[in-house]
DNA sequence: GCCGCAAAGTTGGGGCTCCAAGTGTCCTCG
DNA sequence: CGAGGACACTTGGAGCCCCAACTTTGCGGC
């Protein structure tokens, strides 16, 4: 976007495109450091910092004497865990990895903060903030619902910019820099148990989650998930 | 361990220990690059290289034109995350952190896949595995069990090598290169109830978790975790 | 005693080069 | 026709250098 980044951002972002729209599918070999030189003319630093950064991500994988070439089992990729993460449903990835569309409403209020949520973003109670309530659908059935606490100036106002908080912040000059989740289990509230249309005696994962940009935290959510009918996968490479 | 590493690990190692033994505190400055080929005679590129892996990892934090520091909040680093993720207790985090002490009893016993463990591994239903039970502890109420999956041939028999599967593997020239985990809520088993000892109605956090090298799966394990009085805590930096 | 500025130090981007170890290909020789 | 070896190419470690942008420190002057 900017109009001076890093050269190596050109080469990632470019590759990282290739790979997620199914130019490059798993398995395809990438240009090599020389070629890529060539190709982008860019230094051998930069060609290689890209690489680099790619294989950090578990797109691709380099192998000695023969080349870099595109992870089998993108699904599971930190580059779609991070997707998912940065997404306001989170833990829709297996039925998105599966091809299938999840869909949401959601509305937006002013609201106080409250104890609760003053003491996770560190503010004080009487404090307003942009109350955002999701109910995410696959299929049409009830996934999964979200309550996101977020100042006022930085609240996501279209579709766009719902689907990455990391983006709407950066375009403010925040930079996010982690995500802190808490996780734990219990029974659904009767309001949640209409919306997710659950079944009595089945209990609810509910999960916590803060944005911190350095030591502030920015944005808070709480997502309920059904805890039958759903699961949340996700890897890591080593 | 091996007599001829990267020299660049030499430096990560060292600082790593020193950040995780206390030696150096949150906030604390690293030598600079300049001060690192001095103090460990290896080039800049080393230097520079070492201070990325472990900004990567999230133990310190680069700030232009003042210097690297140990992050504050390390109990949240991907280091810990991936500490206690290679660790028998994943979900133990938050006590750990809390400087309370985890503890844990087991037995090993050898075991025909069957076919879930089959499926999830891609053995055959006859194969013959060790089977590890766990139950951990924390200040001796029961916390978490585990039912561990592996090769009889790498199965762990001190308490040392338990303490990392991860390291385990390597020692067997295994390179474990992905873990991934599905999560779901359902109701304790009754042998559950009573290693856990849980109240009626409290439901348990089940997460089978599987540890990859390339393509092909070499350990999987079941974990079981109350959902009333736990929490999951991890970060990433972004 | 305090302010402001310059100098020194630090990160992060980028460039170039050398080398060891491993892979792939193709050609030659038996 | 087939096996084996030479050669070209690739990654990953390592070294050295230059520069822009930023922070810290310390000194000189008011």
């Amino acid at each position: 976007m900017a109009t001076s980044d890093p050269v190596y951002l050109r080469v990632v972002e470019d590759i990282r495109r290739q790979i997620t729209d199914g130019t490059l599918p798993p398995g395809a070999p990438i240009p090599s450091r020389a070629q890529l030189t060539r190709k982008y003319q860019v230094g051998e630093t930069a060609a290689r910092h890209a690489l680099r950064v790619l294989a950090g991500e578990g797109l691709i994988i380099g192998r000695v004497g023969s080349g870099h070439y595109v992870r089998e089992r993108p699904d599971l990729s930190p580059l779609h865990r991070w997707r998912f993460l940065d997404h306001p449903a989170p833990f829709a990835a297996d039925l998105q990895s599966q091809g299938r569309r999840v869909t949401w409403d959601w509305h937006s209020e002013p609201a106080e903060a409250g104890p609760d949520i003053a003491r996770r973003l560190r503010l004080d109670e009487s404090t307003t903030l942009t109350r955002t309530h999701y109910v995410f659908r696959g299929d049409g059935r009830p996934l999964q619902l979200a309550t996101s606490y977020e100042p006022l100036e930085f609240a996501a106002h279209t579709e766009e910019e719902r689907r990455s908080l990391v983006a709407r912040m950066y375009a403010h000059g925040i930079k996010i820099t982690e995500i802190v989740e808490s996780v734990h289990t219990r029974v659904p509230r009767p309001a949640e148990s209409d919306a997710l249309d659950l079944p009595a005696g089945i209990h609810v994962l509910h999960v916590e989650r803060t944005h911190w940009a350095g030591d502030r935290p920015v944005e808070t959510s709480d997502i309920v998930i059904p805890g039958d009918r759903f699961r949340i996968m996700y890897s890591m490479p080593v």
